[in-house]
DNA sequence: AAATGTGAAGTTGTTCACAGCT
DNA sequence: AGCTGTGAACAACTTCACATTT
């Protein structure tokens, strides 16, 4: 599990309800390619893997949506979490570090999908031909903070080496990044408005491998 | 962040403690690196990014093995996290769907040092020249149920499409596995006793989406 | 003096039980 | 009758305050 390290600051809806109703998001839109027209909770939180009751405390903070009786329209209800989350436009991200991580993740489908563009990629080795065949152009370094602001993008990737993945933070924080998504196996330190999410492998591993212990 | 789904069946520490000791033992591993033979809790905690009572309070799961006044001996520290965590000795993983992601993961030198090692690889396309240069063999499917079962693994590493992710996860936990760190993007239902982490992507950068609206 | 270990208090998140619509 | 919405009970997690040890 990635874990989130900064406080929000506007933090009505706590930080889990936020991550389950993205769950609900993609189990609702694999409904509406099913042409189904209303869910009820206990439909939609058998599909989420959650308790029924949960799936209704966590939508209340959305306002009173469902209709007793009958359930949740599936169209208004995706269309009300898209508009929560933020992701009912297209977010410009970039990316940073383009090793065997992040050359993967630039050419990932699902972000389109997903709501998120990776609009720009950054490397040291940037101009050099290894970046042939990517689906986003690849600038240097320099070129950062510049096209930051240019596109006002608020979220990065970071897929650098942990040995500069700090630096790199304070770089985009400075161009006015505010959400960065950390694949670096370190504790970023940024100021209490920018929202750190990290994922770490190793840690998932490990966690598991505590849990699969008899 | 990921997110555990199934409840594990010794369930002493908490689960964001052992999450949490992964992240010590991180830290401790640069502590080591350093040369630094003891450590308090304010300075472990710090580079942690947590309270130092949280982290104090994390330890005591392990038994009493600080001193006061003195603090914490770093290589007995570690060397106990390791063997709650089961990470002393290499666990062997395998990793199904060798696509961009997966073949990423497969060129990530990090699993090594963290005490996993990736045994074997396993994709439909396997015996095709596309998976040339890697440093892990890649094997048909037909071949993933013997594997596992021949080399006692335990846990695997899910790159598949999520059209097919479903019928994989039954597969694997048929053959013996118990644990399954899952990148595709849908919730995979398992037997009780098996333990899964989801890693989703778009989730993460869609929860960022919701913090940084202002 | 300096730092750990821990019961108790406080906070957050989950589940229950059932009232209230349609 | 069927299903949502929600206060109240419950459980999990975090922080505090301070006793305890070196």
């Amino acid at each position: 599990m990635s874990s989130v390290v900064k406080k929000p600051i506007r933090q009505n809806i706590p930080r889990k309800s936020v991550y389950r109703l993205s769950v609900y998001l993609r189990c609702l839109n694999r409904l509406k390619s099913n042409l189904l027209q209303t869910v009820s909770s206990e439909a939609l939180a058998h599909a989420a893997g959650v308790k029924s009751t949960q799936l209704r405390k966590d939508l209340t903070y959305l306002g009173q949506i469902g209709t007793r009786g009958r359930g949740y329209d599936v169209d208004q209800l995706s269309a009300l979490i898209n508009e929560t989350l933020g992701t009912n436009s297209l977010q410009p991200v970039v990316l940073i570090g383009v090793g065997n991580l992040g050359a993967a993740l630039l050419r990932y489908r699902g972000f389109g999908e997903e709501g998120f563009r990776i609009v720009a990629a950054f490397d040291l080795q940037a101009g050099e031909g290894r970046f042939a065949g990517l689906p986003v152009a690849v600038h240097p370094m320099s070129k950062l903070a510049p096209m930051i602001i240019e596109h006002s993008v608020r979220m990065a990737i970071l897929t650098v080496p942990a040995a500069v993945a700090q630096e790199v933070a304070n770089q985009v924080v400075a161009a006015g990044i505010t959400g960065i998504l950390n694949f670096a196996p370190l504790v970023l330190t940024v100021p209490e408005e920018v929202m750190v999410n990290n994922v770490n492998l190793a840690i998932e591993l490990e966690n598991l491998s505590y849990f699969i212990q008899e």
